[in-house]
DNA sequence: TAATTAGTTACAATCGATTGCAATTTGTGT
DNA sequence: ACACAAATTGCAATCGATTGTAACTAATTA
């Protein structure tokens, strides 16, 4: 463990028979220096090999150049977009992330949100994990004044800024177009309904159905097929009911939407002809496959990228006492052969 | 900018008629503070809502429970997975995790490295650009007494520890695998020959052919084919030659080998029949494709997990001062359809 | 030339937690 | 009850940078 003592403001004041605080301004730029010793001091610096404590700094200002971003999984595509784009933007500004992942764990998500409230972040960014409780831990980083940004999965028991998806109009969107292409009974697979996103897209493919007035059909729908084995396990169960549906609307992931193509495929079901498909998320394998799926593309990166933005505007914003506020993407259907039976309908 | 000022050791202190040096060892577990004390302590500082500045600890301690990573993208299957792996393994420790992405920019790549070595990190982690050039900084992260660790694409003009990937065996296994399946002229899709990686992968692929007695061909090696559009640039050029190949390793990516699959589809060439295409990283897309790609599996995750676990050796090496180790991870050849003329042959 | 101002630089307190050492309290043995 | 050791607690310096204020120097003006 070699104690290499790194050069500090005081060598270089010490070199230069100036005192610390001079070296301090020179080196922030502040006016309240000459331009000569300004020089000599920036010049011994990069001599000394200087480079800033920012711990030191950051204790003194109270305030960190940080912010901390709390995901469920950070190597999940479109977690991994939004922090690319936070990064991009909080690059610009000299800010730093940094990143935790929850695991979908509620407990771990609790220990990252410890862990950011004392390393003084200037902000959080979170998307709650899968088996959120309460918010106990989000109010705990509001009485911290710190500023928090809730993103895609929320709880809206808490008053926050938000960046979401119109998830609802987005679902609407999807089997909109599925029952436009002749699709007759079309399936659902949900997610977890603790999880805002999973209710949204619900309702959206219910006012979908009530919209074209369409029979709700409790047996078309299917819990929790969130994942690509849990989406061929329901499509197994859907294709074995007396009336089977002629659509798949996969709201829970493109994973799920994958698992209902390869069990068409081994049931020989045609798709779209016989079978529509149509998945959540605009994951890159979703135009390789045969058919190519149908989706929705959520603009991960500038998600990530608008969650930043709101974070340096809401600082300007502090000082008037302004409202959190909420900015809502709308995402795109991505329509593709998966459900194109009707090629000239589109 | 509300002034909500947080509660310290010293309020914790004063409530209790205490001196605040008292409260720092009750929360710290030290042994000298008797146990009545520590109980009375520990309940106000959650009464009074207490999380400790980590800033301030930080800077006393001269030392910051976090690991600095350095990658050129966020958001690409092998470094998030990296990143995922190295967090899990450093949560557990109790260190945290910062960020940043060079955007394959030598330019970024320094300024990020000046952001570490100013916030003390306790460790670099970096996977070096593109368009590096000379490894000043590199030096520089040394220079100021923090620990490096190079991965995947690392320089070797500098004595660090590195965790790599076998690249070379894994090539050498790939093509000798295409020979073997009586594939006779195999092009070389190469990427950028900076890189440390793409050498290995080139020699691989030579030392291959060389084992076989399989002449080199220079008309068959491409450079800088790293996209999935550059791939289908040299594809195109590869089949409209004289003699065109019969097979094609894409050692930049799947991606590339992806571009490779689509134009041998849009050309009528049957694969694994006429063409044989075999990529690298294992991205997911590829056992979904058709046929399935065969590819090569870097392990990402856990090479995340090896760089943590070599930092927290590390630490304890450093006394009696060991030389930087190098770590070797010996990639997978996942072999699928997109290879497999010969079905026994496997 | 003296007085006033502007421009520099020095001093010292501060951010909050840690830690060696001194001072105090408590406990033990005789 | 006293001496001594052990356990607690308090004091004060420290980590390195920042910043308000004071002190000093140089420049400007009457």
């Amino acid at each position: 463990m070699k104690k290499q003592k790194r050069t500090t403001i005081y060598d270089i004041a010490k070199k230069l028979n100036l005192n610390a605080s001079s070296v301090s301004r020179a080196l922030s730029n502040n006016s309240n220096v000459s331009e000569a010793t300004r020089q000599l001091i920036l010049a011994t610096a990069k001599e000394l090999n200087y480079q800033q404590n920012s711990m030191a700094s950051n204790l003194r200002k109270g305030q960190n150049q940080t912010i901390g971003v709390i995901v469920p999984r950070i190597n999940q595509n479109f977690f991994a977009d939004i922090i690319a784009g936070l990064e991009e933007v909080t690059y610009q500004k000299g800010y730093n992330l940094v990143i935790c992942q929850s695991n979908e764990s509620y407990l771990r998500e609790i220990k990252c949100v410890n862990t950011l409230i004392n390393q003084h972040v200037s902000c959080i960014a979170i998307s709650i994990c899968a088996d959120f409780e309460d918010d106990s831990h989000l109010r705990n980083i509001k009485e911290h004044g710190i500023p928090l940004i809730q993103f895609d999965r929320v709880t809206d028991t808490l008053d926050t800024f938000k960046v979401l998806n119109d998830n609802e109009h987005a679902s609407m969107e999807a089997v909109s177009h599925m029952i436009e292409q002749g699709y007759k009974r079309i399936a659902l697979l949900e997610g977890p309904q603790n999880l805002n996103i999973f209710r949204q897209r619900k309702e959206g493919y219910l006012k979908a159905l009530k919209k074209h007035n369409y029979p709700v059909l409790p047996e078309l729908i299917k819990e929790n097929a969130w994942t690509k084995e849990l989406g061929a396990e329901s499509t197994w169960q859907l294709l074995s009911l007396p009336e089977p549906p002629d659509a798949v609307f996969a709201s829970t992931s493109d994973f799920s939407a994958l698992g209902v193509l390869e069990v068409a495929t081994k049931k020989g079901l045609k798709v779209p002809e016989e079978l529509g498909i149509c998945g959540y998320s605009n994951e890159p394998f979703t135009e390789i496959t045969s058919p190519s799926i149908t989706t929705i593309d959520q603009y991960s990166v500038s998600m990530g990228k608008t969650i930043a933005n709101l974070f340096f505007q809401e600082i300007d914003f502090m000082d008037n006492g302004s409202h959190p506020q909420t900015v809502s993407i709308k995402p795109q259907l991505i329509i593709r052969s998966s459900t194109l039976r009707n090629k000239n309908q589109i």
